[in-house]
RNA sequence: GCCGCUGUAGCUCAGCUGGUAGAGCAACGCAUUCGUAAUGCGUGGGUCGGGGGUUCGAGUCCCUUCAGCGGCACCA
C-alpha cells in the first residue's frame, strides 16, 4: 500500500504497519520525536495500524496539535496519580479545555490545596518512568462488566451512553486504564514534566446536572515548555491587576456591603462614568428614532402571571405583599396577613412597555415604535452566581422594545446592528463575539415562525458582514436572540448587548395594532440592549482599559499639583479655567512632594496630572504628565485647556474630521 | 442554591502547638517648599465578620450563621 507524506513523497509499506514504524523508518530522530499522527487528516495514535493507502503526517512537539495531546495525557496522568494516592477515588471525565484540562473525581474527602502538590509530584514520577500508552477496542458488555466490578459507576454510565455504532475504546497509561476516545501520546515521558501546573479545586455537578452528585474537579494548565507556562502564569498575575473589583476600590468607584448583597453603592467617581455613558447612549437613542419612557418599579403579580414570567422565574423575583403591616410596638416585626395581593419588583421592563403600547389604538402607520427605558430591575440571583459588577441583583438596563410589523424585522435588525457597531466602536471595544441563540427544547410558537425568525437574524448578521457562532438551543422561550459577548480580564466572557425576537409576549399581553386591512394584528416585539446593563458594562470597560479610561469617561480627568505652595494661587486659576471648559479638574494643594502626588494620582488612574511650579507661574503654562508616560511636556495654559476640552469631548460629539 | 477556600485597623497582611492583639501604607499633628511613581518625626485607630459552645482562659478549638473568592448550576 502507498503512504503519502506531507512533502508529497510516497512510501510503500505492507498493510498493518503503524505510524510509529513509518516514523522510525523515515529517520531515527523522527521516530523519537513522534508524538502522534494524522491519518487522512484525522489525529490518531502512533500505534494505529494503517490498513490501506493513506495520507500520513507525523505530529511532533512543534505541531499545534501536540498541545492538545499533552493536555489530554495530563488529564489521564493526573487521574492515575489521584487513584494511586487515594484508591477509593472514583473517576469520571477529564476533557481538554482552554490552556489545560480538568478531571472530575468522586471522593468522600475533599481535596486540599496541599494535595495538589502531592498529585503534581506523583504525576512527575509517572512521566519519569515513561510508561507506554496502549489502546484496545472493547466489547460494550465487557466494558460495563469491568467497570461494575471495579465499582466505577460513573464509567458504567458513560459506556452506556456511547452510541451503539461507536467503538468502546480503552487506554492504558502504564497499568492505569481509562475509557477514552483518544488519541494519546505514545508514552507518558512525552509530557513535559516542568510545563504543567495544577491550578485549582472546585465543585462540579456530575453531567452538569444540579440534581446529581457534586464531584470534585481539579483544574490544570499545560504547555509545551516551561517558558510558555511561566508566561501564562505571569499573564494571569497581570490580569488580576485589572480586575474591576480591585480597580473599583483603587479608583473609588463603588462598593458592596452585606446589607445590600449584589446591589451597588455607586460612589461619586463611579457615578460620573455612569452619567457619561447614560448621556451618551441617550443621545444615540434620540438620534435613532427612539422614544424614552419610565415605568413602575413594583407591579402586581397578575401581570407577571399573564406574561409567563411568574411561572418560569418566580423564584428569582423579589415579591412583596401589597399591604400595610401592623406593628405592636417599635421593636416588633411587622405583622403580615399572608392574604394580601402580591406585587413584584420588576425583573424586566417588557410587560410594562406593552402596557404603554396598549394605551390608545395603534395603527400600522405608527410602527415601528422604539420604546426605550433606563429601567432599574431586580432579580434575586443565586448567591453563588454574584460576581462584582458583572452579575448583580439590582441592575439598570439600557433597555428598549421595538414594536413592529413582521416585514419590518429585517430593517430594524440592521438598524440595531448599525447602532451597536457605532457604540462599541466609540467605546473602543473591538473584541466582541457574536452568538445566534436558537430555539430551545421548551418553547412557545410554531416551528415555521422559529424558522423565519432565526433566518431573519442570520441574514441580518450576514448582510452586516459579522461572523458569529450558533448557540444551539439557547434562545429565550419566546424567540431566538443575538448575544453580544465581551471578555473580562481573565478571559471569561460575559453577555453585554442583546437583541431578541419575540412573537409571544404581544400575544400573551394582547398588544395589537390596526393594519392596512382594518383588522387587528399582533406586532412583533424586539427586545434589545446595547450596553446590557450599566453595572456590567462599566465593569467590563474598567477591565478592558485596565482602569485607564478614555478621557471622556475618566471620573477624575485632571489633577493640578503645585510643586511649591507659591504656585497654589496659580493652580486654583488653572483648575478654574479647566472647569470653565467643562473639564473635571481638581487641585491637589497638599504639602507633599510632586513625586508623591504623581505616584498617588497615577495609582488612582487620573489621566492627566498638571504640575505647576515657579516656571509655570512665570510662563502661564502647565507641565503635562499623561498616565502611563514618564515624560512630561510643557504647554501654554490656554492651549492645554483647549486640547483637553477637545479630547474630553464624547466621541459622538466630535466635529466630523 | 451546591462543593471547596477565606474573613484580624480604611487598604495589604503577620499573629507557632489556646495565655488576653502587631507591621507597612492610609488618616491626623508638627517640621519640611522639596521639579514628575513613596520627606522625616510623632499621634490616634481593632466588639479579630455575627451568634453560641468547650476551657481558669479563645483571634487561635467546636457548632452555627453571614459575606467574599474559585468553580458548578442558573441567567427572562
Amino acid at each position: 500500500m502507498a503512504v503519502t507524506l506531507p512533502d508529497g513523497a510516497v512510501r510503500r509499506y505492507r498493510a498493518g504497519v503503524t505510524a510509529a514504524d513509518i516514523a522510525s523508518d523515515i529517520s531515527k530522530s523522527l521516530g523519537k520525536a513522534a508524538l502522534a499522527c494524522t491519518i487522512d487528516d484525522r489525529l490518531s495514535d502512533l500505534s494505529t495500524p494503517i490498513g490501506g493507502d493513506a495520507r500520513l503526517a507525523i505530529v511532533t512537539a512543534k505541531d499545534p496539535a501536540a498541545l492538545e495531546l499533552i493536555r489530554h495525557d495530563c488529564a489521564h496522568i493526573m487521574a492515575r496519580a489521584v487513584q494511586e494516592l487515594w484508591p477509593d477515588t472514583k473517576v469520571t471525565i477529564g476533557p481538554v479545555i482552554e490552556n489545560g484540562w480538568y478531571y472530575d473525581f468522586d471522593r468522600s474527602e475533599p481535596f486540599t490545596p496541599d494535595d495538589l502538590g502531592l498529585i503534581e509530584a506523583r504525576m512527575r514520577e509517572i512521566i519519569a518512568v515513561r510508561d507506554p500508552v496502549r489502546t484496545e477496542v472493547w466489547d460494550r458488555d465487557r466494558a460495563i462488566r469491568h467497570y461494575e466490578a471495579t465499582g466505577e459507576n460513573y464509567k458504567v454510565e458513560l459506556v452506556e451512553a456511547i452510541p451503539e455504532a461507536d467503538p468502546v475504546r480503552m487506554y492504558w497509561h502504564g497499568p492505569w486504564q481509562d475509557l477514552c476516545r483518544g488519541p494519546h501520546l505514545a508514552h507518558t515521558g512525552q509530557v513535559p514534566p516542568d510545563a504543567f501546573k495544577l491550578t485549582s479545586i472546585a465543585g462540579a455537578y456530575w453531567r452538569g446536572d444540579s440534581r446529581r452528585p457534586m464531584l470534585q474537579r481539579i483544574y490544570g494548565v499545560a504547555f509545551r515548555t516551561r517558558a510558555d507556562l511561566d508566561a501564562y502564569l505571569h499573564q494571569l498575575e497581570e490580569a488580576a491587576k485589572r480586575d474591576h473589583r480591585k480597580l473599583g476600590r483603587e479608583m473609588d468607584l463603588y462598593h458592596f456591603q452585606a446589607e445590600a448583597v449584589g446591589s451597588v453603592f455607586w460612589h461619586p467617581n463611579g457615578y460620573v462614568i455612569w452619567r457619561a455613558l447614560e448621556a451618551y447612549i441617550r443621545r444615540q437613542l434620540d438620534a435613532d428614532g427612539y422614544v424614552e419612557v419610565k415605568t413602575p418599579q413594583l407591579l402586581d403579580s397578575q401581570l407577571w402571571r399573564l406574561s409567563g414570567h411568574w411561572g418560569k422565574f418566580r423564584e428569582n423575583m423579589f415579591v412583596v405583599p401589597d399591604e400595610i403591616p401592623s406593628v405592636e410596638d417599635e421593636d416588633a416585626d411587622p405583622i403580615l396577613s399572608g392574604e394580601a395581593d402580591l406585587m413584584a419588583l420588576k425583573p424586566m421592563n417588557c410587560p410594562a412597555h406593552v402596557q404603554i403600547f396598549r394605551q390608545g389604538t395603534k395603527s400600522y402607520r405608527d410602527l415601528p415604535i422604539r420604546m426605550a427605558e433606563f429601567g432599574c430591575c431586580h432579580r434575586n440571583e443565586a448567591h453563588g452566581s454574584l460576581h462584582g459588577l458583572l452579575r448583580v441583583r439590582q441592575m439598570t438596563q439600557d433597555d428598549a422594545h421595538i414594536f413592529c410589523r413582521e416585514d419590518q424585522i429585517a430593517a430594524e435588525t440592521k438598524r440595531f446592528l448599525d447602532l451597536f457597531g457605532r457604540v462599541y466602536g466609540h467605546m473602543g471595544l473591538t473584541k466582541i463575539s457574536y452568538k445566534l441563540a436558537t430555539r430551545p427544547d421548551v418553547r412557545a410558537g410554531d416551528d415555521a415562525t422559529w424558522d423565519r425568525a432565526e433566518e431573519a437574524l442570520a441574514d441580518a448578521l450576514g448582510a452586516a458582514g459579522i461572523e458569529f457562532d450558533y448557540a444551539l438551543g439557547e434562545g429565550a422561550f419566546y424567540g431566538p436572540k443575538l448575544e453580544f459577548h465581551l471578555t473580562d480580564a481573565i478571559g471569561r466572557t460575559w453577555q453585554a448587548g442583546t437583541f431578541q425576537l419575540d412573537y409571544v409576549l404581544p400575544e400573551r399581553l394582547d398588544a395589537a395594532y390596526v393594519g392596512e386591512d382594518g383588522a387587528k394584528h399582533r406586532p412583533v416585539m424586539l427586545h434589545r440592549a446595547v450596553f446590557g446593563t450599566f453595572e456590567r458594562f462599566i465593569g467590563l470597560l474598567v477591565e478592558h482599559y485596565a482602569g485607564k479610561l478614555p478621557l471622556w469617561l475618566a471620573p477624575r480627568q485632571v489633577v493640578v499639583a503645585p510643586i511649591v505652595s507659591d504656585a497654589n494661587a496659580y493652580a486654583a486659576e488653572v483648575v478654574a479655567a479647566l472647569k470653565a471648559a467643562g473639564i473635571r479638574a481638581e487641585a491637589d494643594l497638599r504639602n507633599e512632594k510632586i513625586t508623591y502626588k504623581v505616584r498617588e494620582h497615577s495609582l488612582a488612574k487620573v489621566p492627566l496630572i498638571l504640575a505647576v511650579g515657579a516656571r509655570e507661574v512665570e510662563g502661564r503654562s502647565v507641565s503635562v504628565r499623561r498616565l502611563g508616560e514618564t515624560a512630561s511636556t510643557s504647554l501654554p495654559l490656554a492651549e492645554a485647556v483647549a486640547a483637553f476640552a477637545a479630547e474630553a469631548t464624547p466621541p459622538d460629539l466630535h466635529p466630523p474630521s
